[in-house]
DNA sequence: GTCTATAAATCGATAGAC
DNA sequence: GTCTATCGATTTATAGAC
């Protein structure tokens, strides 16, 4: 059983209301009354509001990094490497519902951290772009707009934050095959 | 040439200022500054903050649901009224690119709309949704999931004003064109 | 229509007792 | 580790002069 250091508490009791209010809106007696003490309690633990912001922020984009690092190293074809980012999403999304709205919503809040999590990003669009290049080249995918296909791919999927929490009854697996068959075979018949 | 009143600059200002921060950071004062006047003067020409939050996201909403109206009122197929509601997309999302930042991220801070504006958004979901549920009754779509194909589809929808600035280079026409390929049949040869 | 001045509330954060 | 008390800055909004 992990035991939860008061640090961690703070961000987690943080992150739900981040989620639902945005990061500005949220104030340190916000977070201090949910958990049941004073706001100057909370300094006790943390730094500032920032450092939980960052937090949230950081350890979510280096995961996304790392899964992106295991998926470009394969020798998997580019359909099934989309099909691997389409998992990695639904996977970390699922285990941290709430961190994906501040990572989605609250990023140009960051301060110290923010041109180290833009890189991040950046990094990130820049492998999927691959992918999908090398997919039209290689004749897996269609020779359509390689931008859209990005595009529509990666606000699906930056999305799920939103849907997850109110569709329990899929479990991830089988939403990962039906979000894999929907983004890669489209709709029609 | 339309003459802008200075209540429709000060939204319109307001607009670009909640795109890059959100709403609960930009300050009454930070609005006046861009139009060089100070704070206090806007209360000249609307009566709160939230006032303007509200002009912004209502009616961007009803335009949604006018558009809506329109296309469920065809006898269209229900591919043609996907293809239209891709369209509609493209258009109001061309035509008001950072005031759909604040429908997307800042709709939970209003205040005396925000039951309106949930209702607005529930019966545009539940129009697609039979649009999708008639689609594959009709043999036309695929028989899988329809909420995974409304999630997906919506999700790239909203998530439209993101990506529409920095590709001018693509024009509305074209860019409806290729979203409605992507989505509609996917990116799989 | 814009200004100065200011009210009244709230913000993040600190000091120091216990 | 939590508390009370408080600082200094900032917030939305109003009053009233020009």
């Amino acid at each position: 059983m992990k035991v939860e250091t008061r640090k961690e508490e703070i961000i987690k009791t943080s992150t739900i209301l981040f989620q639902k209010k945005g990061y500005s809106a949220v104030t340190m007696r916000d977070i201090a009354k949910v958990m049941g003490i004073k706001a100057a309690s909370l300094y006790n633990h943390i730094n500032s509001k920032q450092e939980i912001l960052s937090n949230i922020i950081i350890s979510l984009a280096e995961a996304f990094t790392e899964g992106m690092t295991t998926i470009m190293s394969s020798n998997d074809s580019s359909i099934d490497k989309l099909s691997s980012i389409v998992k990695l999403h639904v996977d970390i999304t699922s285990s941290n519902t709430s961190g994906m709205a501040s990572l989605n919503n609250d990023w140009m809040h960051l301060e110290e951290d923010l041109d180290y999590y833009l890189k991040l990003r950046l990094d990130y669009e820049d492998n999927i772009r691959q992918i999908i290049e090398q997919g039209i080249s290689s004749n897996q995918l269609q020779d359509s707009n390689a931008e859209v296909m990005l595009f529509s791919m990666l606000s699906t999927l930056r999305s799920l934050y939103i849907w997850i929490p109110s569709k329990e009854d899929l479990d991830p697996f089988e939403l990962a095959e039906n979000l894999n068959k929907v983004l890669l075979t489209g709709i029609i018949k």
